[in-house]
DNA sequence: CCTATAATTCATCAGACGATGAATTATAGG
DNA sequence: CCTATAATTCATCGTCTGATGAATTATAGG
């Protein structure tokens, strides 16, 4: 019985179960509690082969989050009306979400404890919404808007998915999509008084 | 020169100055960034000495965010008309974060890579906002709607304080509150479609 | 078949962390 | 003045963390 050396078959899936593994260890535990062998374990793995692949953690971590801006998604986010900006807002930060919620729960984790992923989740969010979505709005104050539209979508993944408000964590997708439509078309096309 | 042993004069100054500095460390540093060490240098303290005053870390974080509830400015919360109720809570979220700020986001940043620490959260959130809007407020879904109200306040938090995005960290407390005021009160007083 | 290299584990290191018992010095009460 | 006790630091311990060099085994190419 062999313990060591490489494993006889088992064509390269291993790097994408490391991925996946620290994708999900992120995620639950944040970047700190998100130990590398942890991680190794979940891969069924020694933590010495995570490092032979991806380098360092940090490394590890960058390559979990590269977060795609699906330039489609984004075409679908300006284009159309403006008076219905807020729920098509709202649609593309779910779907996205939908799609691979728990990278960005991960990298919210991680903001609150480490500073270079905080100005990852900064970078991303200024790119793939605060811009786009201001140069689509035609008011004063396009960015600040813009961003505290922003700021509500991130309010909810931490309130349903960190800090686990009941009332959110019941909710399905479709509800809260109906609620914060109208709440960020608000923010975005109401005039200041 | 006397290294060891109790300090002359300086009356019981010392656990005061011991929960200032863990107070900034924690809102800083999370949770378990904020080390016993870095805490007692702060303080100017061995670290010994927290845990004579304090116990184990965990009860020097309990001790350090003991979230008084004010009762004068909840009644100042429910007193009043319905539909001003979105302002109100606006401005009582941010006078009891101004008066301290540091103390709530130390708390979610712990919350993202602390389980007790989101349970903490999570148990104010419900007792010191949701229930008590979601009696005033008489529409269905009341606790659901308290709770979304409550995600966009924790998401201005977040967006501000963590993640930092430049257009609310420039914005000022009132123009925040002007902003988020009208929308508060589209969560609590807006009929569902 | 043989050999270079890819994939994998093992063993271990140095550093940081939280905790704690023991030593030291000052104050307070009698 | 003397003594009990409060306030403080020192010196460690065991544990966990990320990192890394060395050993081991399988595959691929000639």
């Amino acid at each position: 019985m062999s313990r060591t050396g490489r494993r006889p078959g088992d064509a390269a899936g291993t790097k994408g179960e490391i991925l996946e593994a620290a994708r999900g260890a992120f995620a639950l535990l944040g970047y700190e509690g998100a130990t590398m062998r942890r991680i190794g374990d979940d891969a069924g793995v020694d933590p010495a082969l995570i490092a032979y692949y991806f380098g360092a953690k940090e490394q590890l971590f960058v390559a979990v989050h590269e977060l795609p801006i699906n330039p489609s998604d984004l075409a679908l986010l300006i284009e159309g009306p403006k008076d219905k900006i807020g729920e098509r807002v709202a649609r593309f930060a779910m779907t996205m979400l939908a799609a691979d919620e728990s990278t960005a729960v991960s990298l919210m984790r991680a903001s609150a404890s480490n500073q270079s992923a905080a100005a990852m989740l900064r970078e991303f969010i200024e790119r793939a919404l605060v811009v786009p979505i201001a140069e689509q709005i035609d008011v004063p104050d396009s960015r600040k808007r813009a961003s505290l539209a922003a700021s509500q979508i991130l309010g909810l993944l931490f309130a349903r998915h960190i800090v686990r408000l009941p009332d959110l964590v019941s909710a399905s997708v479709d509800d809260l999509v109906d609620l914060i439509g109208p709440v960020l078309q608000q923010y975005l096309t109401e005039p200041l008084h």
